[in-house]
DNA sequence: ACAACAACGAGAGCAGCGCTCTCGATCGTT
DNA sequence: AACGATCGAGAGCGCTGCTCTCGTTGTTGT
């Protein structure tokens, strides 16, 4: 067993290259990737990226995955780096970090949140790195309900309602109040949506100041999960 | 002035085919839609099409323009249908109006709400219609203040949001308090996202029950603009 | 040290795409 | 009846993802 050979340091370099030079492209041109401007860049003939990716669909698949461990990144320093027992300071940044990572790279969060294309399914590994921005969202309720500066809400649930958020409760929080736990998914579904809308250019003509608009709309939906101001 | 030529009447025609045969692409192949595929679909040559769309992106935008109108028909029709003075049961049926027609044209939904593509831009003609489902939502709010059923929250907002929140009230419905209407714009966001996550496969492990989920989902927004039970 | 093997880049080629141009054929009008 | 506009077919350009072959180069076992 020796040091990696010089070919296996040589393919690590390349793939990190290939990479690189992708999401440039993803951010200057969108999320159409095309392998054969890659390799032009790079200084090769398309063909050779195959002995690296499989196919451009692989490739993405890298991006995505690594874009979702970014933003998770992201999320949870944000999270840490706050005040543990402010916790709708915690909300907030958690909220403004999200938002600042998906305006850093719009092509990305694009990928990730984006329509999914059209033959393209998303690998189970997908999944886990996923939840991490929602889990943290779900981090701060919890923490809010142990030192008992949070009530959980008593709204009635449907049935059917209850036993999918306890089996999501189970798997994310266990102990964690459904109905708490339903307005913490609205929140996080809203957070996504005001997200896209400014990314996407739903917000252009409408409101100039976004910063403002973004933090106000966070706090609405900090008082609906029942954070004390 | 004569009746329409023959000629006139065969290429409205044609249009129409086209679109409808475009449609139906878009709804089995997703949003990457293939001008030939149309034109062989159709039993003409890939360059024929350009004597009724001058591009792609032409086709792209009154599918796009049509697909606004559809949606907002279907939203309207809801609302119209609803007691009017039933304002949950409104809010209720507009939301599910929006979903219904976003689960049935999910393609053009996608279209619509998705990733915009990236060498397209949104002409101007569809700023109208895309306001036509908020409006909606709006025109229940100002419905329920008008005959004393809902009272608008007492939120402090910053001064830049309520100055942009103003100007916005202005256009939409002169007279809407700020702090409702920033309530309002917050449903209409987590509507869009709550759409966007069940059609995009992100509640597929997590939520079986999507139809009680969406519901309730929506009834937390009604709770949040203040509609009475 | 040399042979055998695996990894690699270049190049040609296939089918698909959007789009343009040309050339007959057809239709409506004068 | 003749002319001009309109239309469909076809060829072709440059682009795409992807496959296959071929010569070269790095690695490994004897």
């Amino acid at each position: 067993m020796s040091a990696p050979s010089i070919r296996a340091r040589v393919r690590a370099e390349m793939i990190d290259e290939i990479k690189a030079v992708a999401r440039r492209h993803l951010a200057t041109d969108g999320a159409n990737l095309s392998l054969r401007a890659v390799a032009r860049d790079m200084g090769m003939v398309s063909s050779a990226i195959y002995r690296y990716f499989p196919s451009r669909d692989d490739l993405l698949t890298v991006l995505i995955l690594e874009a979702y461990e970014a933003l998770g990144d992201a999320v949870e320093t944000a999270d840490a780096t706050a005040d543990r027992h402010d916790l709708r300071g915690r909300w907030h940044a958690v909220c403004r970090a999200a938002r600042d990572w998906a305006l850093a790279h719009s092509a990305e969060y694009t990928l990730l949140y984006g329509s999914p294309v059209p033959g393209y399914a998303a690998p189970d590994d997908t999944v886990l790195p996923a939840q991490r921005p929602p889990l943290t969202l779900v981090g701060i309720l919890r923490d809010g309900l142990a030192d008992g500066h949070l009530a959980a809400p008593d709204d009635e649930l449907p049935e059917q309602v209850r036993d999918d958020l306890a089996e999501i409760a189970a798997a994310l929080s266990p102990g964690l109040p459904e109905p708490l736990l339903a307005r913490g998914m609205a929140s996080w579904t809203h957070l996504f949506g005001l997200i896209s809308f400014e990314l996407f250019g739903r917000l252009d003509r409408a409101i100039p100041h976004r910063d403002a608009y973004f933090d106000h709309q966070t706090g609405l939906m900090a008082d609906l999960v029942g954070l004390p101001r």
